[in-house]
RNA sequence: GCGGGUGUGGCGGAAUGGUAGACGCCGGGGACUUAAAAUCCCCUGUCCCUUGGACGUGUGGGUUCGAGUCCCACCACCCGCACCA
């Protein structure tokens, strides 16, 4: 016969017309099934999927088809996050609509999808620039304001000056705008805000639930939440100011030895207005670097404004200092100082010749015992304290809150890191946020049987700014409440909002209201959730915090919208530079300009030599990218899909090799050959074959349960490989079918054809994982170890469940084991049943 | 600086306290071929002269009959960060 090879060019696109044919992806809210809900974050439309996006969606296509397979009822969507800021740039770079342009990109990373094969509910599929879906999210919005999670604050906001918009504090990096990289500058405008931190207790406790999200998500996140408890209370000044601290270790209290103020604090400031060093000083302050990594190593510097602050309980005056160490934004930006205590204070006592006293110790005993150079922040006992020593660290945190509160100068505080969510963003392309600006009635909500407020084709992005807040007309309107004419909000909401709730929308989307909520008791919460670690804090807070949102006004009744999340690792790739003639610069060259040979890679064009630079991750100003498209067409979507999962652990970064999708290249025609050779006449058993095939399908399972899919791949290797040394019979038919079962979910294209080959009915999407034989899981011969020493020596078979003593007699006759013994006595022979035998001497 | 993570062949990586290196890649040898591609077979941690043995999971200790795995101390790299009082 002539030798044949799958030809994914022509395989891969008539398997996704039959899938598309029979509808074989779209989820039936009705069915009975056990549901399960596999999602992976919704991409933003930048034109080209990346290879991320590819083993992002990879994964969660192979759980999705897993679970279709195992019964149940799948809900596997896609759509678009379609609002941001890149559509606008690129109106005003290329002087295109930026509907047009987001809509063309979803055009195109959509067939990119479609060529990978995945197994999406495409009848679900919508963009958050669609005004049905932002008109929901008005509503939804609305919901907020009046339940009172939303409010408008005069506030001091980052005012990115190149995107001409507000950033939420969590978009500032290093005092520059996330994404545009630019200064940020300080302005006064009317915002809109969203009362995160009304949730504050409840997503810090709500963390514990989720014990399916990796530990350091929830980390993450609490360390976001920040939360802290402690006393806050107000020392009186020399000049007959107060001025309220924060303290978390008010068991310190008898330590602190002076007072710091940040250098933007009233009293730095009122200072400041008198004294030209003091200003100085706090302009110096500021130009300081920003990063944490800059500010730890930084000098600690203090100005001391000769005022006294009165100790509560001593009555003695510290000195108030204005410290470069203490931030205006957390607390009252202002502290008690115990150097002994805290490295901070202690490297600025040390620094301005302030005493360090002792006030925790291990015991009673070391009450006096000096500081070893370093501040001592841990727990112990308190001594030279008054009243509090002797007491516990805690014991006496009480204690300091008890008397403050009672004498009245003090309370027990808690404070939070987390701030509200400020949403407004001086942009078009975002939803509109649904509100009118009456000079009678003040701001009002847009009637919900006026939603959507749609945002205006005719814009113009030939200057910078809002163009909804140029725009000739679309801003008049008339007050909702009295008829006057009023104007419209021209704010647009962050595009975070959105992707609070896009996963709702998927699973139920009546035209009437954003959600049906019987209908999204059913889908809810995602069973599994697959995403980039670098939405950690952001998207999922938001997501988290407007899920609770909904549950407290009534409209769902869950809390956590993602059941179980799943972090994948970046994918990687070496880079290829060149010294530029000049030599003071390395010019980069993409993957598919160099030949890289085993020991070395040179230039295509002219045959000169690449330095080889290390894996990282993909990067266009480093050019080590894969186009997936170029990939596609050269290997197919199988072996794509297949190199995504191969390997690397899910969780780490894979490094993208050609010699590696060469592989799965390899891989995916030996199957095929597998499949052309079936021969359904065969006759006879093979046990050990059998016992393999069943316990890989067992094996297999659970290990893409546990999104092992690196594992799950070596296991169906070995399989393989077994399967080609066996002499046909049954058994290694079945194992073959097994095989097509098994690959299904990772190479769709090519098991169904290995599927139709071996006479399977109807397509195996649809089809089911093969049945394990729990008989057959089990060995009835197992390999013994035979140690010395715990050293291995020999190794021997027998029966599944020998006793000790047969095993152990087996292991003292090995001639290996008698010469390692070499006579000596033998004082202890340690039996594992079907493992192995120690023998010590 | 703090928090988290990771260290296993040339590379990616497997190993409920029980035969370290499964599986893949790279490499070497061979078969087939006029030749190449494709495919198939064998070898492939290091060292020693072999049968065979010694060493070997970042480093140093420890627990154990037995440690990649558990404990203590350290080192290196990666990621995150907010000097959080």
């Amino acid at each position: 016969m002539t030798e044949t090879r799958f030809d994914p060019s022509a395989a891969d696109g008539r398997w996704q017309r039959a899938w598309d044919e029979a509808a074989c992806f779209a989820a039936d809210s009705r069915s009975a099934r056990p549901k399960s809900y596999v999602l992976e974050m919704f991409p933003y439309p930048s034109g080209r999927i990346h290879i991320g996006h590819v083993r992002n969606y990879t994964m969660g296509d192979v759980l999705a088809r897993y679970k279709k397979m195992r019964g149940f009822e799948v809900l596997h969507p896609m759509g678009w996050d379609a609002f941001g800021m890149p559509a606008e740039n690129a109106a005003m770079e290329k002087g295109v609509h930026p509907g047009g342009w987001t809509r063309d990109n979803i055009a195109s990373m959509k067939a990119q999808l479609k060529r990978l094969g995945f197994a999406l509910d495409w009848t679900r599929e919508f963009a958050t620039c669609d005004p049905e879906y932002y008109g929901h999210e008005q509503a939804l919005f609305i919901d907020l304001f009046e339940a009172g999670l939303v409010y408008r604050k005069q506030a001091q906001v980052n005012w990115d000056p190149v995107d001409m918009t507000v950033l939420a504090n969590e978009q500032v990096i290093d005092g520059r705008g996330w994404r545009s990289g630019a200064q940020v500058e300080k302005r006064q405008l009317d915002q809109w805000f969203v009362k995160l931190t009304d949730f504050a207790d409840d997503l810090l406790e709500g963390l514990e639930t989720l014990d399916k999200w990796p530990e350091k998500v929830r980390l993450m996140q609490e360390n976001w939440i920040g939360k802290s408890q402690g006393l806050e209370f107000s020392f009186t000044l020399s000049n007959g100011d107060t001025l309220p601290v924060y303290t978390t270790r008010p068991d310190t209290i008898f330590g602190s030895t002076f007072v710091a103020v940040a250098p933007d604090h009233p009293v730095a400031q009122g200072v400041a207005a008198q004294n030209c060093d003091a200003a100085k000083f706090i302009e110096q302050c500021k130009r300081g670097g920003t990063t944490a990594a800059e500010l730890e190593t930084a000098e600690k510097l203090g100005f001391d404004t000769g005022i006294g602050a009165r100790h509560p309980f001593t009555g003695e005056q510290l000195p108030v200092f204005i410290a470069n160490f203490v931030l205006m934004d957390y607390g009252t930006g202002a502290i008690m100082a115990v150097p002994g205590h805290d490295q901070r204070d202690f490297e600025f006592a040390s620094k301005y010749g302030l005493l360090i006293p002792r006030v925790v110790a291990a015991n009673a005993e070391e009450a006096d015992k000096p500081f070893d150079g370093e501040a001592e922040p841990g727990d112990g006992v308190i001594v030279n304290s008054d009243f509090l020593t002797g007491m516990a660290v805690d014991e006496a945190k009480a204690e300091v809150i008890a008397r403050a509160e009672a004498d009245g100068w003090g309370k027990g505080t808690t404070v939070w890191r987390l701030r509200d969510w400020g949403v407004s963003r001086q942009r078009y392309w975002g939803t509109p946020i649904p509100f009118i600006h009456c000079e009678t009635c003040g701001v009002l909500p847009v009637p919900k049987d006026q939603l959507p407020v749609e945002l205006p084709e005719d814009v113009d992005f030939s200057v910078p700014g809002n163009p909804l807040l140029r725009h000739p007309t679309w801003k008049h309107t008339n007050c909702p409440s009295c008829g006057a004419e009023a104007v419209r909000e021209t704010d647009t909401l962050d595009t975070f909002v959105n992707s609070s709730w896009y996963f709702l929308r998927f699973a139920s989307q009546p035209q009437d209201k954003p959600f049906d909520r019987d209908e999204l008791a059913k889908w809810l919460p995602v069973e599994q959730y697959i995403g980039g670690i670098e939405h950690a804090i952001l998207h999922l807070l938001y997501a988290r915090f407007w899920t609770r949102a909904l549950t407290q006004m009534g409209q769902i009744d869950f809390a956590e919208p993602f059941a179980s999340l799943f972090t994948q690792g970046m994918v990687t790739h070496e880079t290829y530079s060149q010294r530029s003639a000049d030599g003071l610069q390395d010019v980069f060259y993409m993957p598919d300009e160099v030949n890289r040979a085993s020991d070395g890679a040179t230039l295509k064009s002219d045959g000169s030599p690449v330095t080889i630079g290390r894996v990282i991750k993909m990067s266009k100003s480093k050019k080590n990218v894969v186009d997936p498209d170029a990939i596609i067409a050269r290997y197919g979507a199988d072996a794509v899909r297949w190199f995504m999962l191969s390997d690397s652990p899910p969780e780490r970064d894979l490094p993208w090799s050609e010699a590696g999708i060469e592989g799965c290249w390899r891989f995916v025609q030996r199957l095929w050959r597998l499949f052309a050779h079936y021969d359904a006449s065969a006759k006879g058993e093979d046990k050990a074959l059998a016992r393999k095939t069943h316990q890989t399908i067992a094996a297999v399972a659970e290990d893409i349960e546990a999104l092992g899919f690196n594992k799950a791949v070596a296991r169906l290797y070995e399989l393989t490989n077994a399967v080609e040394k066996a002499q046909p019979s049954s058994t290694r038919n079945e194992a073959v079918r097994a095989i097509v079962q098994m690959v299904a979910p990772m190479m769709p294209h090519l098991a169904e054809e290995g599927w139709q080959q071996l006479g399977g009915e109807g397509l195996l999407a649809e089809a089911a994982w093969p049945e394990v034989d729990p008989a057959l899981l089990v060995d009835d011969e197992v390999t013994i170890a035979v140690q010395h020493m715990g050293k291995l020596r020999d190794t021997l078979t027998a029966p599944k469940g020998a006793a000790k003593e047969d095993l152990e007699a087996l292991a003292l006759a090995s001639e290996k084991v008698q010469r390692s013994i070499d006579g000596a006595d033998i004082r202890k022979v340690i039996v594992v049943p079907d493992r192995l035998v120690n023998i010590v001497t």
